[in-house]
DNA sequence: CCAGGCACGTA
DNA sequence: CGTACGTGCCTGGT
């Protein structure tokens, strides 16, 4: 307990906390937008700000190593010489802590040759001297030497930096065994495999305790060591030279000269505006008011932040909204609150007015002309928006800035962030929010003129942060794209209710007679799709090898299963996989058929945001997953039909766009000539691989190539290779030498593109797009392995997403002003699906054809594909 | 009622 | 030990 009337000095380790926090804080969450990494720094100020509040320190200091030479090292080289080098991405946190430390008025102590906790020593030392109640924090076991009835350490528990336990002399002695000042001789016996310090061979704690316990001093036992009998006796005698040299380094200083004392480290009061500062520069921003609080300054309410003057809404009639909106001149901001896709409200803003208006039926005239105007709008979320506003006549135009889209261009690993989530971000502020679990709230939302408000802050904000490439993807590309993908998403597919239950009856006949089937090879019931009971029945009822191992047990999944079969083959894997492969088709029928409209289609929803390398998602259902690769399962396919009142529908998709990008990319001239050469891909790169004439590569040749150049866009490994091909690791590894002895710039494209990402902490796409991988620097292997692996894929899976998203909106927009009813309803990655008008063929193949294949200039040609048909299935071949 | 794990569909 | 997604079912927790 500390005595209220003596002062309180808190003198703190920092290198070995902050280190404590660098791995116990996932570096993920601790990224700012420029990739320096803050977890250790965030993690070390959140412990420190809980140990002021809680202890109230009247004195406070954080002492630092300076390097790893210290005159420890001097007097034994080998001292922490097993330790490794501590990350590069922890030492560059260092000099950024101690910059917050600075702004918070807290006194940094280093002094070369000195480590840490001597500092520590020192100022505990010469604290209980002079009358201070002393509090110790480190992680360092060496520091329990330093407790005393004056001076009590803080040391984290095995739960990590949050938990700190406290130790005085008689918590010491009960979880030792010793006194405070007898744990160095204990430590010295054991040794410290941490410190390469090794003690005396099976001695350890208990034996040592024990000992000192006995014969009172370590001198003495040293001295009377041939009373000691058995083995570790000889241990002992064969290592005293060794323990007086770890008693001689684990004894920490106390007289290290510093240039302050206990007295001048007085807690002073913090530099408010510079905290805030650096604290925006490493985006904590809950941190603040925790370290305004923990320092008692009534400094908050001083905080810009944290006081701001909502603008007063004016509630006016469409019409008047729509005249104000028109006489502004600058980015107007607009909200439209929707219910069941309908408009109900509608609010826009400036930075200083705020207008809205309740949705009425002449609502949509009245603000046709500033809807439909160039003037320049910013929205949050706009598509739902714009897709309301469709279903009401009027087609927005003049969409200046997207604070959701452009939120996730500068931070796609954050995808789906709201209004309240960038207002916090990048304002520092919040949101307004109803409370949901009340009934009648008690506090009020924002109205949509307030959230417009926001929303253009927001995109201030964001306009001050995004690079220029990333702000050219957002307007040229991303922008754009929503209005498409709003029309799109608006017309819907049509689907046959009718073609779906034929089908789905079929399946679900099928199933059932399977797993009756099923049931009697196995002699009981139960339930095939429970990977539970399926387990005991293959490895237990069955007796089959156990499998792949997974978190919850062993693998069934079809591969698994499939190299079962192989190896012990039994009638009973053949109908489970062929029951999966029914009952499978019959859950996506089933999806898709609930998800039919009045209007007979299916209105999927485009996540523009949904990805971390710049593709589209689709949900609700999701479009993009629709079977293909089986015969039957193209039935599903028949079912998307072409709509009343059209003619044909027309596929269109790009033939190996991301071998072309990498072709582009990498500039490898063999890859480039494969592609100008005319001939088919897979066969001129067999060629070339088994140095045999094209027309000579045989199937499994070419099956080889094939996954070796799709594997390649992914990051793949002789093991993988191997392993899906089923062929040996070193016939895969023989596989990849001959390619890249052929195709040798693509190893280097490949290579130097990650190199670069190392370096510059994120990957780029041939238009600028941009993705972050702070994990290239991790020391985790897994985690480091696994972001090469993305890094490497990114701009080429991107850059494909860029160019499909080009041809996409060139397509819309010629037809559009070619006044052609032809529409695009579906895009799948690298293939679109147009619902073409009567007597529009002709055109609407023209415009695809060319705008896809201009889409990008490559220094290989991009090559579309074009089919037509009544259904989907059709229009593929 | 929800989250996590598994399996599996697509590019 | 190959990238990027979404969905449905089962399970074990709330």
């Amino acid at each position: 307990m500390t005595d209220s009337a003596k002062p309180t000095l808190m003198v703190v380790d920092g290198h070995s906390l902050a280190y404590r926090a660098f791995f116990a804080l996932p570096v993920e969450n601790f990224t700012t937008k420029d990739n320096q990494h803050t977890n250790g720094i965030y993690g070390f100020l959140s412990m420190l700000v809980n140990l002021i509040k809680a202890e109230q320190p009247t004195h406070l200091a954080i002492a630092f190593d300076t390097s790893r030479h210290s005159f420890r090292t001097d007097e034994y080289p080998e001292y922490k010489a097993t330790r490794s080098e501590s990350p590069q991405e922890f030492k560059g946190q260092i000099p950024l802590l101690q910059d917050c430390l600075a702004a918070m008025s807290i006194p940094v102590l280093t002094k070369e040759g000195i480590e840490a906790d001597d500092i520590l020593a020192t100022l505990a030392s010469q604290g209980a001297e002079q009358g201070y109640d002393v509090l110790v924090v480190s992680g360092d076991r060496d520091t329990i030497q330093l407790v005393n009835d004056d001076v009590t350490l803080l040391y984290p528990s095995v739960q990590g930096v949050s938990q700190l336990k406290r130790y005085d002399p008689t918590t010491v002695q009960e979880r030792y065994g010793v006194r405070p000042e007898q744990y160095p001789d204990i430590a010295a016996l054991v040794g410290e495999t941490s410190d390469n310090l090794p003690g005396v061979p099976k001695v350890g704690e208990k034996t040592a305790v024990k000992w000192l316990t006995q014969f009172g001093s370590l001198d003495e036992l040293i001295a009377r060591a041939d009373e000691i009998k058995g083995v570790v006796g000889g241990n002992l005698r064969d290592h005293v030279e060794d323990v007086r040299r770890n008693r001689k380094l684990n004894r920490l200083l106390t007289d290290v000269e510093l240039p302050v004392g206990p007295a001048d480290l007085e807690v002073a009061p913090i530099d408010a505006q510079a905290v805030r500062d650096i604290f925006a520069r490493l985006e904590f921003r809950t941190l603040l008011p925790r370290v305004f609080e923990a320092v008692g300054a009534g400094e908050v309410a001083d905080d810009p932040a944290s006081v701001v003057v909502l603008p007063a809404p004016v509630d006016v009639a469409p019409a008047d909204l729509a005249a104000w909106a028109a006489a502004q001149d600058g980015d107007v901001s607009l909200r439209v609150t929707t219910q069941g896709g309908v408009p109900v409200r509608i609010g826009a803003a400036t930075l200083t007015d705020l207008r809205e208006a309740d949705w009425t039926d002449t609502a949509a005239e009245a603000l046709r002309e500033w809807i439909e105007s160039d003037a320049p709008k910013v929205l949050h979320d706009a598509k739902p928006q714009v897709k309301a506003l469709i279903r009401q006549g009027l087609r927005l135009r003049g969409l200046s800035y997207d604070t959701s889209l452009a939120g996730w261009l500068l931070r796609p690993s954050f995808p789906d962030k709201t209004l309240a989530d960038l207002v916090e971000r990048y304002l520092g502020e919040k949101l307004p929010e109803a409370d949901p679990s009340q009934l009648v709230p008690e506090t009020e939302g924002a109205t949509p003129s307030q959230e417009a408000w926001f929303a253009l802050r927001v995109a201030d904000a964001l306009r001050e942060d995004i690079p220029e490439s990333v702000g050219t993807v957002l307007v040229d590309i991303e922008l754009p794209t929503l209005l498409t993908l709003a029309d799109m998403e608006v017309a819907g597919v049509a689907v046959s209710h009718e073609v779906l239950s034929t089908f789905s009856g079929e399946l679900a006949t099928r199933a059932e007679g399977l797993a009756q089937e099923a049931f009697s090879v196995v002699g009981r019931e139960f339930n095939l799709g429970s990977p539970k009971q399926l387990q005991e029945v293959l490895f237990e009822d069955l007796q089959l090898p156990k499998t792949r191992k997974t978190k919850t047990g062993y693998s069934t999944d079809a591969a698994v299963l499939a190299d079962l079969q192989e190896s012990h083959p039994h009638p009973f894997l053949s109908l489970l996989l062929q029951h999966r492969e029914a009952t499978k088709l019959r859950q996506i029928i089933e999806s898709l058929d609930t998800a039919i409209g009045d209007d007979h289609r299916v209105h999927t929803t485009y996540v523009q945001t949904g990805s971390q390398t710049g593709r589209l998602s689709s949900t609700d259902p999701n479009l993009q997953n629709i079977p293909v690769r089986t015969e039957e399962s193209r039935r599903i396919r028949s079912a998307f039909e072409v709509g009343e009142g059209y003619e044909a529908l027309l596929t269109a998709d790009y033939s190996q766009i991301e071998m072309r990008i990498m072709a582009h990319l990498s500039g490898d001239e063999g890859l480039i000539e494969a592609f100008n050469s005319g001939e088919d891909l897979h066969r001129f790169v067999g060629a070339r691989v088994f140095g045999v004439d094209p027309s000579d590569v045989t199937p499994a040749m070419r099956t080889k190539v094939k996954a070796m150049s799709y594997g390649l866009v992914y990051g793949l490994s002789a093991f993988g290779l191997s392993k899906q091909l089923r062929i040996e690791q070193s016939e895969a590894k023989q596989l990849m030498v001959e390619y890249f002895a052929r195709f040798g710039a693509v190893r280097d494209y490949l290579r130097a593109s990650v190199m670069k990402a190392k370096e510059v902490g994120y990957t780029e796409t041939i238009f600028g797009r941009r993705r972050p991988f702070p994990d290239l620097a991790s020391p985790n292997r897994v985690l480091r392995e696994n972001a090469e692996r993305a890094a490497l894929n990114a701009p080429i899976q991107g850059s494909a997403a860029d160019i499909m998203k080009i041809a996409l909106l060139h397509i819309h927009d010629d037809l559009r002003s070619e006044q052609l009813s032809s529409r695009v309803l579906l895009q799948i990655h690298d293939e679109l699906v147009v619902e073409v008008a009567p007597g529009e063929w002709d055109a609407t193949e023209r415009i695809v054809r060319a705008r896809m294949g201009d889409a990008a200039e490559l220094t290989v040609p991009l090559d579309v594909q074009v089919g037509r048909g009544r259904d989907w299935n059709e229009a593929a071949h």
